[in-house]
DNA sequence: GCGACGCTTCGTCAGGGGGCGAAGCACGTT
DNA sequence: AACGTGCTTCGCCCCCTGACGAAGCGTCGC
C-alpha cells in the first residue's frame, strides 16, 4: 500500500487528483513528466490497489481518487510529511499555499479563513461539528445546499491542513461550500497543469460575498 | 516519506515500534527477519526522516515511535491498507484483533469494548471527547490519573481501529487507562517478537475489574 | 471508411535500493 | 588489560522497478 505511493511519478498524479477533479491518463502523464506508455502503468496499479477509480468515456478514461477514505488518508501523510521534513517551501508554494482545492472542498488561508468565520456558529458533536440555526440561514442565504451536505458520510469535521498547520473544514458542508463557491464564479480554478491544478483564485466580488455574507477575513 | 513505509523490513519495524515499548536494534532486527547491519541501515533512515527517536543507553540504542502525529499516520495508512486490500487474516491475526496496542493505548477487540464501555459518559467535544462526572469517578476509584491525562496534546478522542473498523479510544484517556491495567496488572503483554509483542493479554483479575468497574463486556 | 487520436500491451534497458559478510568502533564485563 | 557484545560502516552483488519505443486496439472526426 504504501509502496504505491511511494513513487514519484504516482504520487504526482495522486497530488493533482486531489484538486478534486477527475483527469485523464494523458494530463496525468503530462503531469507526472512521464510518457503516455508508462503513466498508463502506474495508473492500472493505481486502480488495483483501490486509490483511484477510472471512468471510461468514449477514447479517454478519466482517472479521480477512489473513496473519501483514501482521499484524507492521503492528506495526513501529506501532513506528516510536511511535518517531519521540513524542507524549502513548494514549487509555487505561496499560490498554493493561499487557496486550493483538498479533494472536494477548500484548503490553504481560504480554507482556514472560513474555518475561523464559521467557528461561533459551529457546535461540537461526535466526530465534528454540527451547525447552528443563524450559520444555517447565512448559508443557505448564499446559496449552499445545506440539505445535500446533509446526505455526506460526515456532515462537517476538521481536516489537518498541511500548509497551515491548523485545521480547515472538511466534510459535506465544505463540499456544498465550496461547490456554491465555483457555481456562482466566486473562485475560480487557476489555470495550468501539475499540482498548480490545485490553486483556486478567488474573484473580487467572491471576496466581497465571502467576506460580507460569511464575514470570511481572508 | 511514503518510501520510507514501503518496504517490508522498515514496516515491520515499525509495526513492532507501534506496540508503544521502546525497542533495541537487535530486536528489531529480529523482527524484521533481517541482519544487524541491514537494520541499522533502516532504522537510520527511519531516524533521518523524523519517524523513530533513539535513545542511546549503555551498548543498547533504543527506537521508538518519535510522536503521535507518527503514529497516527501510521495508524491511517494501516486502517486504510486493511480496506483498500482485504487479503487473508494477519499471521496470527485472531490473537491479534482480541487486544492489541496501539501506540500508548489499547486496540482490538478490547479497545472497542472499552469505548462502548465509555461511551454513555463520554461527550462530544470539539476534536475528541470529554468525561462527564460519573465517568471520572469511576476511573478514579480504579486509580487511573486523569489530571495526567488532561496534560496530553488529546484528551480523549477515536481512533481507527484497523481490524474492528469502528473507533477505539486514543488520547491521555485510554493512555491513562492502560497504564492503570498494565500497573495493576490487570493487562500484561504477551511474550514473544515481532507483532506478536503487541498482543496483550487480560488476566482473570482484570477482566473482573473491567467487567464490575468499568462494565466492559468482552 | 480512412486517418487522427487516446490509451494500452509488449519487449528491452538501466538505475537504485536492499541484502549480506567482513571489518571497525563503543561500551561493559571479568 | 583483555575479552565479549551490540551496533555501525564499508564494499559488493543482485534483483526489482521504472523508464522508453514500437506496435496493437478502440473511438471519434472529415
Amino acid at each position: 500500500m504504501a509502496s504505491l505511493l511511494a513513487d514519484p511519478a504516482r504520487a504526482a498524479m495522486l497530488q493533482a487528483l486531489m484538486g478534486g477533479e477527475a483527469l485523464t491518463a494523458g494530463e496525468l502523464a503530462k503531469v507526472a513528466g512521464i510518457t503516455a506508455p508508462t503513466a498508463s502503468a502506474h495508473l492500472s496499479r493505481l486502480a488495483e490497489g483501490g486509490l483511484v477509480a477510472v471512468h471510461a468515456q468514449g477514447r479517454h478514461r478519466y482517472h479521480r481518487v477512489a473513496t473519501d477514505d483514501v482521499a484524507r488518508a492521503i492528506e495526513g501523510m501529506m501532513g506528516l510529511a510536511a511535518v517531519a521534513s521540513p524542507r524549502a517551501p513548494w514549487r509555487g508554494g505561496e499560490t498554493l499555499r493561499q487557496a486550493r482545492t483538498c479533494w472536494d472542498h477548500f484548503a490553504g488561508r481560504l480554507g482556514v479563513a472560513i474555518h475561523a468565520a464559521l467557528r461561533p456558529d459551529l457546535e461540537p458533536v461526535a466526530g465534528g461539528w454540527a451547525l447552528s440555526d443563524s450559520g444555517a440561514r447565512r448559508l443557505r442565504a448564499v446559496g449552499v445546499d445545506l440539505d445535500r451536505a446533509h446526505t455526506a458520510a460526515s456532515f462537517c469535521r476538521d481536516c489537518m491542513d498541511w500548509s497551515e498547520r491548523r485545521p480547515h473544514l472538511g466534510g459535506g458542508l465544505a463540499r456544498g461550500i465550496a461547490e456554491t463557491c465555483f457555481a456562482q464564479g466566486w473562485v475560480r480554478r487557476a489555470p495550468g497543469d501539475g499540482l498548480s491544478r490545485r490553486c483556486v483564485n478567488v474573484t473580487p466580488e467572491g471576496a466581497r460575498v465571502l467576506r460580507e455574507a460569511l464575514r470570511v477575513t481572508l
